[in-house]
Parts: C-alpha cells; structure tokens; sequence
DNA sequence: AAGGTATTTAAGTATTTGCTTAAATAATTA
DNA sequence: TAATTATTTAAGCAAATACTTAAATACCTT
C-alpha cells in the first residue's frame, strides 16, 4: 500500500488537515473506547439485549435464550463479550446469573436506545 | 439447535418473558434501522470519519485518506457503506466529492459523538 | 482529444464474527 | 453422593468484514 503524506490535491486545505489530524489525536483514547461499546452494540442481537435491559433492569441468560430465540450457548457469548468490555455487569442468585447494564454505561447507552420507538400504528 | 419455546428456569418470570417479546415486537423496526447505523459507526475507522465530519462539516475522501493515513480505495469503501445506508450525503465540487453527515442522522449521531472527550493532561 | 486528478469499483485474501454442538463448571435438590 | 438445572467454555465452520492491488469512471485542463 502506498500513502501519501499530505493530500495532493490542489485546493486541499492543509490547515484543515493538519488541525483534524490533531484534534483526532487529542480523543484518541476516548474515540477508541467509545467505538469499542459501539462495536458491541451494533450487533442486532446484543442491541436487543441492551435495549431489554434497559426495559427491565435485569435478565438472566435462560430469558435472553427465550425471549429472542436463541441458543443458550450463543446469547452466553454475546454476552461475555459486552461483559468483558464492562458493557454489562453480574449479579449471582443460586444457579442464576442476572446480567445488568453497568452503572458507567448507562447514560451513554441510554442516550442511544432512547432513540428506540415504537412503531405507531396507522388507523 | 434446540429451542425451547420458554424459559424452563423454575423462577421463571413468564409474564416479564411475554411483555419483553411484545416490547421488542413494537420496536422490531426501529431497533432494525438503528441496530444498522451503529454496526457502521461501530467500526473505529467510520466513527472517526463520522467523528472528523461532524467537527468539519464536510471532507473528501482524500482527505480522509490523509488525515487517517489509509487508502483512498479504503476509505470510499467505509464512505459508500455509510452512504447507502444514508448516515452520510454527498455534494461534488467538479472532481471532489464531499461528504457530510445526513441531515436526518446529524441529532442521533451527535448524541453518540458528544460523548467524545479530550484527554486532559495531568500536571 | 489527450493527459492528469479524484474517486469508485472489482477481485482476491486474511481476519473476524457469530453461530453450532459437545463438554465442562457450578449450584441446587433429592 | 448422584441427578438436575443454569451457565460457560471450547472447537469447528460458514459468512461477513476490511483491507489490498488493479482497473474503471468522471471531471478538469490544455
């Protein structure tokens, strides 16, 4: 692969680029661990399990298999992931593990799945 | 795969399991149509670009390629994704094509974007 | 029309992802 | 202790993803 230095374009405005190179730099860390969470959640299912979990607080694994038809197997692996990523968080009761949404993301995501709405129905 | 059509867990809540599925009924759409735009912008290269967009208004993809130093074929192929999904618009200058958030995605994504932050330096 | 620049498209490929089935853990109950 | 239930982990695989390089398009300038 080959890269230029600088946009070869005539009219390019390197002033421009040169302020986006730095301001992007100066998120850095933020921009990559925003579009961690971000990953996670533009997967379908586990938007649907964010999005129940903000509906309902807590769910356990057995109603996430249920509720969206799914193998055990496949929910617990999607799952782990948001949980690795402290998208989500634990709570054991006997043999039940209730998964949350982590109390550090849950005005970020809320400002996501709050754009969530029902669809109205035309009379 | 084996599916059971509901939760076997003794505790079960089975009509929390039912309000969940017509909960996510209600908003299959929806939950569709955003589900979609953050597996785009879950990619850290688009959430940089969409990132860099809403910062400069509009860039062309050399500049994307400059500023991110990628490809350009790289980056127009992140650009048509977000294009045909609508996330972003176009307008062409003669040669150069610029990019834009989409006017109707501009609210949602700044909720998301906002949440950006520059690192402070510690003294 | 010819040549140059900006961008897109296409084909190929390595990596990642998301499921599957089977086996392993862990807690409860008989 | 053995059996049952809830969950996780592991291995395997098909599909999706994100890049690469090369070729095609489109517009501008001369």
């Amino acid at each position: 692969m080959k890269l230029k230095t600088s946009c070869i374009r005539a009219e390019a405005d390197h002033v421009q680029i040169m302020r986006c190179k730095e301001d992007l730099n100066a998120v850095a860390i933020s921009i990559e661990s925003i579009s961690k969470i971000m990953a996670l959640a533009g997967n379908e299912v586990r938007f649907k399990i964010l999005f129940l979990l903000q509906q309902e607080t807590e769910l356990c694994p057995c109603d996430f298999a249920d509720i969206l038809q799914m193998s055990v197997p496949a929910i617990s692996q999607h799952l782990r992931k948001m949980r690795d990523a402290n998208v989500i968080a634990t709570r054991r009761e006997g043999q039940t593990i209730f998964y949350r949404i982590s109390l550090e993301n849950k005005a970020f995501l809320a400002a996501i799945l709050n754009n969530i709405e029902s669809e109205r129905k035309i009379a």
